[in-house]
DNA sequence: TAACACATTCTAAACGTTTCACCATAGATT
DNA sequence: AATCTATGGTGAAACGTTTAGAATGTGTTA
């Protein structure tokens, strides 16, 4: 039988108030009883419910994390960064996987408020805003990781996509690629239009005219990934090169392109977004832009907990971090 | 502010036992308080408190998952795999990421029991067993993945690691290697223990002497792999080939062949357990064990809600059970 | 008409904490 | 002697649910 506090105090001869006080480490209790209580809590292997506690006391010290989907490498770092500031400041973690599905996304938001986290960190599908924003007018903080989304007031941490869109891509046009076709991620996301828009800028500073039949669009999957690349394969004028904006699609499109028989770099030249540890592995080496992923689960974990502390007091930090 | 059961009554003009059979959907009550009561909750936007609810049911709809580092692809997916299943039944997944390390684990099993979880799911490190007992005797279902322990009275799913690490030390023989090292796993873990043995069998069968030089131990992460690796380089007579006993380890191991600039497989073997993605992707092709890690979660996860459903009344299903 | 079954509602006791408001004692200060 | 302060203790309310049991009303049946 699981013990209480009840069972602690009428074994120690004491008020459950005492009890509470000993094992809370607060207020005024007689070095007998402290003694007496501590033994006696050790001995029946008391441990306290969490969820009277929280009740009472409105924390839960438990924050939920929404991401897309752990599978990928990025994310699972970046779960990992979270989890480790998180379990260091005494927080649990919470996990779910939208799979960029916004009802899944809506279902989860709903029952971790229903489950009174302390705050949320989500990468958002963009598409239930106006959820997002409600739950943090009724007071949990929530952080915003990978996404970034305008006219939302909170802190937001990003990796700067435009910039390194612009760097794959130049390191492309440096190699003398000219033809460079782009395999976008899901369409009216934020970091999509970013890493498009550092694709567009490294062609037009080269002054390559942008090709609307170089440009595909993928949703951040494998399957979708390697299918865009075969595609660009089946055209009568193939591009020379392709950026691919994300790992998971560049990893589809690189088994896509190993199935055709298409040797990189001479028959194609591929630059990714987010380097997966195989990079040096295969041959040639997949250049990739590195996304610092653990640092964006930690970082954004240490804003959320800063919320939470001073969540009435000082309205906290909501800027917007930029990671390269 | 957030709502509570007794605004939307009080609203609603009923007591709050009507307003929680309607939400709660049981019992009598009128057509007309039942729709009355709907049509205020929805109104108000009310959301029951899922910790009071805990507090009275006790139960919490979660579950703790305990693995040692989400970061590994084999544990990305046994993860997903298990909070699919757990989400499809209304269940949630709290993280946890032991590292190996026995200390944290134990921290982990415990607060996880303090948050009074419905089920927990974990691979051990072997370490803590006895406070897992204890756990399991206080009434939490458990269920053991991906490490097999003997004397535990509980379902485990786990991977015929005998036969797969056989198999793949058949095939390096079959290629013709004979003087075939292997890079072992953590010490005392019945996974290793297990891998090993069947890298010890297919040598026997094939009449070839274990040649204790050419056994290593890691501990399942990059870094040891690697280190093992560089000191098969380091010998004079350095092994035909390497079994490397688990994913982390031969992306470690292979990440210091190409750092040494060792040729596969002209110079040296290598066949692991536990295929990533981007096997094929290499150059020449990883051949590696794959094990059914989504499956491995599913099925887990499967087991211990079954467990948990059934708890008190007739003992569920505690087999092993064993995939290939 | 009395008794009964049924439908409906309400009151209040849990669940296991934390903590506020009080009470008691003993020594110190006026 | 009266008052105050510091220390230690207690009882009970509260957090927001669920639910057992009592209470009420309303037809139905003997």
């Amino acid at each position: 039988m699981r013990k209480t506090l009840k069972d602690v105090a009428k074994k120690a001869g004491v008020s459950i108030a005492v009890a509470s006080r000993v094992l809370g480490n607060y207020g005024y209790v007689s070095e007998k009883n402290r003694t007496k209580v501590s033994k006696v809590a050790e001995e029946i292997g008391y441990q306290p419910n969490i969820l009277a506690r929280s009740l009472k006391t409105r924390k839960t010290y438990s924050i939920g994390v929404i991401i897309s989907d752990v599978t990928t490498f990025f994310f699972t770092s970046v779960v990992r960064g979270i989890e480790d500031v998180a379990n260091q400041n005494g927080y649990h973690v919470t996990l779910c996987n939208s799979d960029e599905d916004p009802e899944k996304e809506r279902e989860y938001l709903e029952e971790l408020y229903k489950r009174r986290v302390d705050g949320i960190i989500i990468s958002p599908t963009s598409r239930n805003i106006a959820y997002v924003k409600k739950i943090m007018r009724s007071g949990i903080p929530v952080v915003l990781v990978d996404r970034r989304i305008d006219g939302i007031d909170t802190a937001q941490i990003v990796v700067d996509n435009e910039w390194g869109s612009h760097e794959a891509v130049k390191y492309l046009i440096n190699l003398g690629y000219r033809r460079i076709g782009v395999i976008n991620g899901l369409q009216g996301i934020r970091t999509s239009e970013e890493r498009f828009a550092g694709y567009q800028r490294a062609l037009e500073e080269s002054g390559i005219k942008i090709d609307p039949n170089l440009i595909k669009y993928g949703d951040f999957r494998m399957k979708k990934g390697g299918k865009a690349m075969v595609e660009f394969l089946r055209m009568k004028n193939i591009p020379e090169a392709v950026f691919v904006t994300n790992e998971v699609m560049t990893t589809g499109a690189l088994l896509a392109l190993k199935e055709h028989e298409v040797r990189i770099p001479e028959q194609i030249g591929i630059v990714g977004f987010d380097d997966p540890v195989w990079a040096s592995l295969i041959n040639p080496p997949l250049t990739a832009v590195r996304q610092p992923s653990y640092s964006i689960g930690s970082i954004a974990c240490q804003a959320l907990l800063q919320k939470i502390r001073k969540s009435n007091r000082e309205r906290s930090l909501h800027e917007k971090i930029v990671l390269k």
